[in-house]
DNA sequence: GTTAGTTTTAAACACATGTTTAAAACAATA
DNA sequence: TATTGTTTTAAACATGTGTTTAAAACTAAC
């Protein structure tokens, strides 16, 4: 146990966050779980609030950037050659989405289930203080990878998109989220031990193919 | 203002429970939002777990109920044709649970974000006791769904099934979920106004597209 | 009109939370 | 070693929470 007291409080309430939520979880069982003082919070990172940043910080720079540079190489590649698989094509870009993720799952275990916590908190609030304050921060690589799957339904208008897309979002958030309880579940009940890799895989599967589906009133 | 107490309270602590989620929400907004006494709640619904399940209580029940009958409908009139067309098939499927909630929506307005932020809630706890208590109060309706639903997919295995329901589950509760802020975005952003009815439409048509994506490993 | 049962009310209670404080312990430097 | 700045600690603080209490108000039956 070298790992410093910041590095310890970060890593427990990223386990805490991911398995209770953030308003759930309280900074004594963080500090209890951490081995630390619970002033420790407060003096490192000014309040809970700025610890749940600092948590979420932690994985959404590496992700964004991963994110970021893999989608420019897809874009460059595209160019030579126009849309020969549109379903294969669209399997590819969310893939390039779920193995950013993977990557940053691998540095910090429960980012993932953060993450899609923070999506759910975002849009669970019509306020919206936080999705803004996300968009500010990290919006530039969801941005981007929003206007490169808008490239494959050319016909929707602007707001079929809108929505189509966060269809698509609920998809991922979901199975993020609710992935610790769906594991347990899975292994009790089917006694196969599923990893976070092949849930990301299987997601890109199924987000590109809900992509496609057809909208109401068309044939 | 000739509605009882126990009405007033429990459609004020829908209205609050779907925009603020259970935790987030306290009795004294409640109770001031009812214009009723503090104490009333405690009294008539024992405690605000109590208030929690009469408000689930109340759509629960007429929805299960609802899609119980409509199912069977559906089952009957399966045998005399068998799979004219796979797609067409699926969606009326997921119309039907469209449809369903759309019932019990127009009753009590809220409802539909209140019933994503459940099933939100019973997946986020890893013990699941809430996901026990709905399975044995509401579960047979949910299973003869499930029931139905297995049957356009064959080939997989119960796990995989398991897990890409699961995947579709999530396209629901996240657009229900998230509907009072996305209702909002789009309304600033592009001008109009959506109602719930073309949101589960939209659901239906998605969620029958996703439940037909190849899996992983086939071609 | 009196009484018995129900509902409402204001106040207090017990407790958990995030935060602050000031002293203590520690580390590094001169 | 003495000094300075940083970190840790235990305790207290302020506040919001769900819940309980006992008196008051109300309602309906006799």
């Amino acid at each position: 146990m070298t790992s410093s007291t910041i590095d310890r409080i970060l890593d427990a309430a990223e386990a805490e966050f991911a398995a209770h939520g953030f308003v759930e979880t309280s900074l004594r069982t963080i500090t209890t779980k951490a081995n630390v003082n619970l002033a420790a919070v407060n003096y490192h990172f000014g309040s809970k609030k700025g610890l749940i940043q600092a948590v979420t910080d932690r994985f959404l720079g590496p992700l964004t950037q991963q994110l970021h540079s893999r989608l420019s190489v897809y874009e460059s590649q595209l160019k030579s050659n126009i849309n020969p698989n549109k379903q294969q094509e669209l399997q590819q870009l969310f893939t390039i989405l779920a193995n950013s993720c993977q990557l940053v799952a691998q540095k910090n275990h429960h980012s993932l289930a953060v993450f899609a916590r923070l999506i759910n908190t975002a849009y669970s609030q019509s306020q919206g203080h936080l999705r803004k304050h996300l968009t500010n921060q990290y919006g530039a690589s969801f941005l981007y990878f929003m206007k490169l799957l808008r490239q494959y339904m050319p016909s929707m208008t602007n707001e079929q998109y809108f929505w189509r897309f966060h269809y698509l979002l609920g998809i991922m958030v979901f199975a993020l989220s609710s992935s610790e309880a769906l594991l347990a579940i899975c292994e009790r009940e089917y006694a196969t031990n599923r990893n976070i890799d092949q849930i990301m895989a299987d997601l890109a599967l199924v987000m590109a193919s809900a992509a496609q589906a057809p909208m109401n009133g068309d044939q």
